[in-house]
DNA sequence: CGGTATTAGGTCGTAATCTGTCCTATACCG
DNA sequence: CGGTATAGGACAGATTACGACCTAATACCG
């Protein structure tokens, strides 16, 4: 019975025990050679199995972690932080994240504790995914670009504008942000000499160039915070004004309506409320406005009013 | 490339998966015939692993839950997706779950191979999270409510409305269904004896009442999938409309505008297109025709037109 | 009822692989 | 220093794995 695939797997439920084994044991028990056995190590090494050994008189094989795990010991909320992050990540917009984290978390479930074993089982088959649709960040590209920064290396990629016209970028990176489902990428554009932000999922051929980046600081004052440059600098590109309006609903739907951030909404009384939102576009000003579904009057400031006025004539225009 | 013994270990992993996969999938994905693929099968179930098969259309092979595995080692997409999941779960709206998903992240990496510490090291180290503010669901809640629906049990909560008035509610709970970064629980409410979904960050004090429950089926032809009927019946309070669009801007930059759902674009020339977007409700036609900004001309359906009109209506007033 | 898609398994020829038996090098320990 | 362990190269022969092709059995669907 020589099964050499099978034998592969025998050896590594015998490495996975916690003892050595010298390479005469495992040849005995698996009934092959002593050199084969030196050899199937070596094929469990090449495929990723940390099999180490000890030489001298008492050395032998033993698997020394991502096998046997006892002391994975996770509380409740880090049980549930795990399926709740690869039950979203399933929906995420990175390519084939979805199957990869339930296979992971499928791994993950077999090296947990018993009691979380049964809690993580019962919240992900509990749970479903709605897939996202929308632009995918390939994995590819995160990994290439969490290595250079991390070896602070130079990194070279094509962008893709909204256009879709692509060009080839030469950068020094210096953070990965994720902010809801968009993955940008922080980086000091070496071509035009300027902070720049990419998004993600309009990056490909990712690669870091080898060549040592100079340590640089963030300008503004956000003390290396890659999310607060971001957030401010996404509304760089457009001026931003503080709406202030009084709308006919009440204080808590607007809350709702308004979406997920909780805006200085002060209720009036039971059918109104004033809303006092801050550092806004104008157009997402405008489309926030119309989304709410219900009237409103707008008291400043001006350049909000011309801008609905705008929309008022291309709406005009649009339904003519 | 033939390595037999790696091909075993990926088709362990992906048959743990819980779902069906037919052999000619598995041999696809694992660039081996069809026949190879029967033949691992075996080889498997010789093995000792419950390597289960149905036959006929809709047939496949899967492995029955609670086998003993051999240790399974997570390849570079599923380490790429614990990162992603973690990270972006930081940033989620579930109580508390940033700090546990950072400790499970920090604890995960202390049992991984060296090869994918380092990548997810790398990964971890130069990403940041961009909060995301917004009612937060409590992880009690998901694990009480997960604990149910794999007990079969019924169970009662408080839900608020977002009114923010408080009720109780007794339900059998079918699914917890997560989209994007929102929670939904899909259940029978016991009370009004229909099928409801509930906003999970709006329940409170979630616990399993012990009382079995009769299994029901979805209403709808959505074979079970508490996704699928959580997106129709999302959509079922209020009609949906087909609007049909001329909007005078490229192509690309719609499809970018209109976030992340590609829709059915269609270029006319170099500055316009045609934009044919179904089964969305009129607020939300509205509200994506005014993000757009640029000119566009509606051709109909009617309501469209009319809803417009008001929207015209509404800004007028104000305004002034 | 027939059509189709699935698992299941036999056979065969070729190419690749695996294995055992040498051999030497290296590291640890008493 | 000697014993024992891992580590690994070279080689010849036996074995195996693979794909291609075939038939059978089963389940679903219209």
């Amino acid at each position: 019975m020589t099964d050499t695939p099978g034998r592969l797997l025998s050896l590594l439920s015998l490495l996975q025990m916690p003892r050595e084994w010298p390479g005469s044991e495992l040849a005995r028990r698996l009934e092959v050679s002593p050199r084969t056995i030196r050899r199937d190590v070596d094929r469990l090494r090449d495929l990723g199995y940390p099999v180490e050994a000890s030489r001298g008189s008492i050395g032998g094989y033993r698997l020394v972690a991502g096998a046997a795990m006892p002391p994975l010991l996770l509380d409740d909320d880090e049980a549930v932080a795990i399926v709740v992050g690869l039950r979203t990540a399933a929906g995420q917009a990175v390519a084939g994240i979805d199957e990869a984290s339930m296979r992971a978390l499928a791994k993950l479930e077999q090296v947990l504790p018993s009691r979380l074993r049964y809690r993580v089982g019962a919240l992900g088959a509990a749970t479903t995914t709605m897939p996202i649709e929308g632009p995918a960040v390939e994995p590819e590209v995160l990994s290439a670009l969490a290595a250079a920064i991390t070896n602070r290396e130079r990194a070279r990629f094509r962008y893709s504008t909204h256009e879709g016209a692509q060009a080839a970028r030469h950068v020094e990176p210096y953070r990965l942000v994720t902010a809801g489902r968009r993955w940008y990428l922080v980086a000091f554009d070496l071509d035009r000499d300027a902070w720049r932000s990419f998004r993600a999922d309009r990056i490909t051929d990712a690669r870091g160039t080898g060549a040592r980046t100079t340590p640089r600081e963030l300008p503004g004052q956000h003390d290396g915070d890659a999310a607060a440059y971001l957030q401010t600098s996404m509304y760089t590109s457009a001026p931003t004004y503080s709406a202030d309006v009084t709308v006919h609903a009440p204080a808590a739907t607007v809350v709702g309506r308004l979406g997920d951030t909780p805006q200085d909404v002060v209720a009036i009384d039971d059918t109104s409320c004033r809303v006092h939102r801050h550092t806004d576009t104008l157009p997402w000003i405008g489309s926030k406005l119309v989304a709410l579904g219900c009237d409103f009057e707008v008291h400043g400031p001006p350049e909000v009013v011309e801008h609905l006025r705008l929309l008022i004539r291309r709406l005009q225009a649009g339904v003519r």
